[in-house]
DNA sequence: GTCTATAGATTGATAGAC
DNA sequence: GTCTATCAATCTATAGAC
């Protein structure tokens, strides 16, 4: 029964549990079982354990990132065109809307986006070196921007502020669909596009702060 | 040789490696070993060593938990004594300030900080409830004393900005310390006041913007 | 309280048949 | 590409001497 795809089943079985369970709480040989593959296949098709954790992240990551790095240098091409600066609003929707709209492309990705926003902090300095090297040019060119959008800004301030709003968007990635207790009054779990909308008002107005 | 405190040793050695590599990534052995201890202390001391993470969290987060209740009922009475609300940024800073400043309570707590950012994005269930059920009270706390100074906020938009301060505090607590590269500009890397400062300001404007 | 010694299970990796 | 079988290392936990 020769399988057509057991490297993709192996992915997504890699995916699910590295973001359920933890990379190093996750066998081999759970995510063998849960694909339905052999021990041995991971081997095979991948090397090791830590060559998987990189596919995992490599197949949603490069395609998210060339998103988010196409709707940054729009913001920029835009400001640049009418001789004004990036809105800040702007250049934060650039990077945040793909991100949390992620969870919508397929089952798996939901997953994903836990895994990522764990992954930023993971302790291991082997997985988050896998990890930072695939997001960090794009988290240059997002300071980058920001300081188009706002130069009166210590770079000290941006750098600060954009990790608070990192920090914020990592936090609401572990979180998608994942709560244990609501407090009495909120019903209901907010959309992508509703949750995008919160925190977009939420981060530019602490982006755009007057300095202490 | 008899030690005078084997337990003492083995909760800083098991601090600084759970913080460090991860807790399913640090084995008994490694914290024995640094903690200059018997592989049999661990068993013995604490039972087993996910007791041994349970006796790490509290032995710092009673403590802190109980100074920052305090700092958070200040600020309600003061409130209520003259007639008014909290004011959100008191509200924020009776929460953060003693958070940061933990760090500079002896060698230990800069790795217990940084551990304590990694636990709120920890995906093992088994660690999150040893952690959350020693925090989710204060969070509680925390999130109606925001309702006091915020009570035009919606239950569900205060809800998510409250996690948006939370993803901001729980982030630069794993970065306390322990940056790879700073962008040009940025200089150095601010004191707990500084930073305190810096995330007030940011947080402050994020809680108190506009609905949308 | 500290130690040695080890049980008992699980791990990632891999050789080699098919 | 898939499988069985297994190696060598590691793990937590624990019994029992001192």
């Amino acid at each position: 029964m020769s399988q057509p795809d057991t490297r993709q089943r192996l992915l997504d079985a890699a995916e699910r549990l590295f973001a359920a369970e933890g990379f190093h709480n996750t066998s081999v040989r759970a995510v063998t079982s849960e694909a339905q593959a052999n021990l041995a296949a991971v081997k095979y098709h991948f090397g090791s354990k830590e060559a998987l954790l990189e596919a995992v992240f490599e197949r949603r990551l490069v395609p998210l990132n060339q998103l988010r790095r196409e709707r940054l240098e729009a913001v920029r091409a835009a400001a640049r065109q009418h001789g004004g600066r990036p809105v800040t609003t702007d250049v934060l929707r650039a990077f945040i809307e793909p991100t949390l709209a992620f969870r919508d492309h397929g089952p798996g990705a939901e997953a994903f986006v836990r895994l990522v926003g764990r992954a930023i902090a993971e302790p291991d300095d082997t997985i988050r070196k896998i990890f930072m090297q695939l997001v960090n040019p794009l988290f240059i060119l997002l300071y980058d921007t920001l300081g188009e959008a706002l130069p009166e800004l210590s770079a000290t301030e941006r750098f600060w502020r954009l990790h608070f709003a990192i920090g914020s968007l990592s936090h609401a990635m572990c979180l998608a669909g994942h709560f244990q207790i609501l407090p009495t009054g909120v019903t209901s779990l907010p959309d992508a596009t509703a949750l995008t909308a919160m925190m977009l008002n939420f981060l530019t107005a602490g982006m755009e702060a007057p300095c202490a």
